[in-house]
DNA sequence: CTTGACTCCGTACCATGGTACGGACCCTAG
DNA sequence: CTAGGGTCCGTACCATGGTACGGAGTCAAG
């Protein structure tokens, strides 16, 4: 019963990573749709259940967060991944491609530095560490 | 006058690239050190000047921050420059770079993701662009 | 020796992305 | 058929990293 179209909604959250208070904040939102109540017995419905569809959306969200989305791009996305334009799709493609790759160019500068870091601090246990100096360089 | 040893607040933070209430943001959250007022010619002194040492401190700030350091951890790291502690040093250096690799890779595999995408998109200019298929793969 | 730009400082406000709370309802096992 | 755990929903609160405001002081040029 972990993704078996009839998920409760800390059984999606649960197998999407995510807290429920997230996948509810998500809804809010408006990039998780929330599904029809089952029960219906009483006047304000029963419990909703979610399937395989909705976990997808779910995981793509967080996918596209690690990519470095907001979650306003995010829901142009999903808005975009059922409608028609696909020029803009592409123009959001390549700006966040952009992005991306300065992020990532900044990043190995980075990892340099944290190297530089880590060497100047190897070799004796004594004295401040040149910090601010492995940093220096950029 | 760029950063000739006597700047004063917004030439600092133009010389760094940030906004004066951002530098003054720092010196409240102790990051920056406020030097000694000028003038002290009333009861409540001058004007504040900046050297060359201020902008390098504030230069650190961001480049940390692009390594992805919170600002607590940059206090952290600002002390231990000064410091004698190169072992809590190494220590933060190694888990940043475990972070950061990480992270890189995270950005890797959502670039390969956005080209899939673009690609995807690119071909024709009707229809749907499979946007979630894109980032199905992870 | 006044004007006008800049500075100082406290305090308030903001956007983003959640996280927590609480009362009412539902649902299943025992 | 009742107890308890899960769900629902609105609303409040939180951490991070700023950004803006406003009144008072400062300073250099004219």
């Amino acid at each position: 019963m972990t993704n078996n179209a009839a998920m409760t909604i800390s059984a999606l959250a649960q197998a999407a990573g995510v807290g429920v208070e997230t996948v509810r904040f998500y809804q809010r939102r408006g990039l998780l749709e929330l599904p029809e109540r089952s029960g219906g017995s009483g006047l304000s419905g029963g419990i909703r259940r979610y399937d395989a569809e909705h976990l997808r959306r779910l995981r793509f969200i967080r996918s596209a967060q690690g990519a470095g989305f907001t979650l306003d791009q995010i829901g142009e996305l999903l808005r975009l991944d059922a409608g028609e334009d696909r020029a803009r799709a592409r123009e959001l493609a390549r700006e966040q491609l952009g992005v991306l790759n300065a992020r990532i160019s900044e990043l190995e500068n980075a990892r340099a530095a944290l190297l530089r870091l880590a060497h100047a601090c190897e070799a004796s246990d004594r004295g401040p560490c040149p910090i601010l100096a492995a940093f220096d360089r950029r």
